[in-house]
DNA sequence: AAGCACTTGTGAACGCGCGAACAAACTCGG
DNA sequence: CCGAGTTTGTTCGCGCGTTCACAAGTGCTT
């Protein structure tokens, strides 16, 4: 092969960074608040506030898409979430697969703004035999054993794994192997998938660590103000100058 | 003006990067498994693969909680857990409560990866009538008036909301006013809160998005191998830059 | 005791995302 | 038709996080 100057494997994506993928969700969610209120247009100051980001990161972010914003007047509200929502897939349906139906997978079951967009679950799956057969939200629990013919059968390109940890791995080869390519896992495992395929971590124990390190570096300072000095000023020790 | 020429020597436990303490989780989740399955050492290559990270970056990580491992050897797992539990705040008790016990909260109350940490949940509150009285993993659910004498009385520091997206805010508002200054979210809202006060929120319908943004992308490339040209090709009409 | 194999800790380069500032573009009133 | 006011799109500098690469330290073997 040839020696290439800049061999970054990773830069698959051409167009919007990662971060801003992450952010276009929930300038979605502020834009059809905004819908629903009526309101016809907004300016970048607006929508920023409403969805807590700084107004110019969120120009830049919509910028990506293209120029859909009018100056001297601000962003039509619906044509920006028809936007938005193309570009992020909205447009079209998703069929999710659940596999796990305990107490989180009742809850994601249940959900109603799951399915509020278009993210369809089109099937539950669960190994215990105890809950196969129970019909959720309209739609029945079927055993593991099924799982790839599911997939195949109803296109589901979603997979939500709401297992144990222990199962969560080879759930997920399951899932792979059966040609699902985006995973939203809520087990708390790392797990490992091929190239092309994407997974999604939501982890409530790392977020309640995150708090409690931040909440205890809070008691810590407030109990000892003696060596307080704010953290955001730099030192400046010895600073000379010139 | 330039910098101080290297102020970083000093500062080993004062400033752990955001990005670093959400990774520590992750590794002590890690050092608990090699714990159990009784391995005393672990090297920074094994744990970083068991963590999915980078070794260089593990090791940079761990070297701001201080130099705890040993060249030419690893890690001793038993005191790097308890090096990342004590950093994280996970030696003392966070008491936690749960506002709004309905789907959600109802798992969030039976999930014992919960409490197995530092984290109790001493209180439930709810606003439905036909909710309280009813009890949860050993836990009763109290009506929503009762929430600041609760957090007074039972000390809470960590304040999960788990109610529909309008009480989201007001709750927050309550929750900070008692004195709770860490915040997880589970609402599809932007929460606004004074500073001092830490918000994380885990929200379902992002993740989603993320993953369909990502999946239509994937279908997409797949469908035009050919055309390599990003569709970057805006209208341009007259648009002549100098 | 000395060499060897192995691993940590970190210096330095690099890429990326964030925020401020500004010019271009549009509306509206006169 | 023009000017004032408003808002977008973009450019630029900066700081942070990631990664490579390597010197320094450790245990084991001979
Ligand atoms: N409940 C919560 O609030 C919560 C919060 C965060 C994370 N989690 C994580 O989510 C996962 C599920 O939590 P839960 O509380 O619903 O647990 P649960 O025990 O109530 O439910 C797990 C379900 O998975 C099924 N299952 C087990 N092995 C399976 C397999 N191989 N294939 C298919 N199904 C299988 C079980 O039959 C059970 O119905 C766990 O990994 C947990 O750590 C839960
Ligand atoms: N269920 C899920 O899987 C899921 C997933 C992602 C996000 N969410 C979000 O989590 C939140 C809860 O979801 P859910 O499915 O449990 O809804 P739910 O309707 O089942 O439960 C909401 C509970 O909050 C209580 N409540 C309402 N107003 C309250 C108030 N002012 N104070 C205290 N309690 C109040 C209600 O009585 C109810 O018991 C929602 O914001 C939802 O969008 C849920």
């Amino acid at each position: 092969m040839s020696a290439a100057p800049s061999p970054r494997a990773a830069r698959s994506r051409d167009g919007i960074p990662d971060a801003t993928v992450a952010r276009l969700p929930v300038y979605l969610r502020a834009l059809l608040a905004y819908s629903e209120r009526g309101t016809a247009t907004v300016s970048s100051e607006e929508l920023a506030a409403a969805a807590g980001v700084n107004s110019a990161k969120l120009r830049k972010d919509l910028s990506y898409l293209g120029s859909y914003g009018t100056r001297g007047v601000g962003y039509d509200v619906a044509y920006l979430v028809y936007q938005i929502s193309r570009e992020l897939g909205l447009t079209q349906d998703w069929a999710c697969v659940i596999v796990g139906v305990g107490s989180l997978g009742h809850a994601l079951a249940n959900y109603g703004g799951f399915s509020s967009r278009g993210f369809r679950i089109v099937a539950l799956v669960d190994a215990d035999p105890a809950r196969v057969g129970v019909t959720l939200a309209g739609v029945v629990v079927n055993p593991i054993e099924d799982l790839e013919s599911i997939i195949a059968a109803r296109a589901v390109t979603i997979g939500v794994i709401a297992t144990p940890g222990l199962a969560a791995q080879e759930v997920c080869d399951r899932l792979v192997a059966a040609g699902v390519t985006s995973i939203l896992n809520f087990a708390p495992v790392v797990l490992s998938v091929p190239d092309g395929v994407d997974v999604r971590k939501v982890d409530l124990s790392v977020e309640l660590q995150i708090l409690a390190f931040h909440a205890q570096r809070r008691s810590l300072r407030e109990a000892e103000p003696a060596t307080a000095k704010s953290r955001r000023a730099p030192a400046m020790v010895g600073g000379v100058t010139p």
